[in-house]
DNA sequence: CTCCTTCATTGACTATCATCGATGCAGCTC
DNA sequence: GAGCTGCATCGATGATAGTCAATGAAGGAG
């Protein structure tokens, strides 16, 4: 509808601005929880972490075999798994010495489900 | 496997590490590809942007529409419109005095199908 | 041409984040 | 107990990103 009408336009037609159903959209609560979890997966070490731990036997993976795969210090990948556990993307248990995680699938069609 | 032999095990059963088919997995082009497109819309003002471009007449949206739907400033509101036409996911035609976005559903895909 | 409107760009500030070295803690072995 | 290993936490640093005020560029009206 625009391109025709003017800002000045006073009644029935507008121009440009007002066509917005913004009931429909987003709440920012809703898009701020949504953010939340996808800057968990919007990181290349995180997202190489989840494929290792996917691609892996038995579907887990401890820190001292990932830790080697994505070439980073052991703090930076503690960091990361740390931030995928926070985001419910992973579970971490503890077995003798070693870390072991796991992927979270619901977490993941969470993601899936974001985009349709 | 773990939780019973030691690290020193020498032979058949291994201890932790190892374990890894890290050749099946994510690599580091593609983990920097997927963050890339993921971080566009790692923004809770991006994804009310995008809600509300699909939730709009016609799928379509101007900035004077979107400025004042996310309560943000017009400078910021037209960043983040160039980030995400920057990452595929919006395509901008100027009509008129107005800039008007749609969103590329085929890029919306992709996002989708990064969680299958 | 002049004024106004819409939008993009610039520059600056602040906050957040990824990364690492050093340290601390827990579990295992001897 | 002492010593070692795997992992988490802390502190610091450099880089990145979100935000806004000010400015600039493009289009339309008169």
């Amino acid at each position: 509808m625009p391109g025709r009408a003017l800002p000045l336009a006073p009644a029935t037609e507008e121009a440009c601005c007002g066509s917005l159903a913004s009931d429909e959209a987003m709440t920012t609560a809703d898009a701020e929880a949504t953010a939340y979890l996808l800057k968990a997966v919007a990181d290349p070490a995180r997202l190489r972490l989840l494929s290792l731990i996917r691609s892996s036997k038995d579907q887990e993976a401890c820190v001292c075999d990932l830790t080697p795969a994505v070439g980073l210090s052991q703090p930076t990948v503690s960091h990361h798994l740390k931030v995928l556990t926070e985001a419910g993307l992973l579970t971490r248990e503890r077995r003798g010495t070693w870390a072991w995680f796991r992927l979270v699938p619901e977490r993941l069609d969470d993601l899936a489900a974001i985009f349709r």
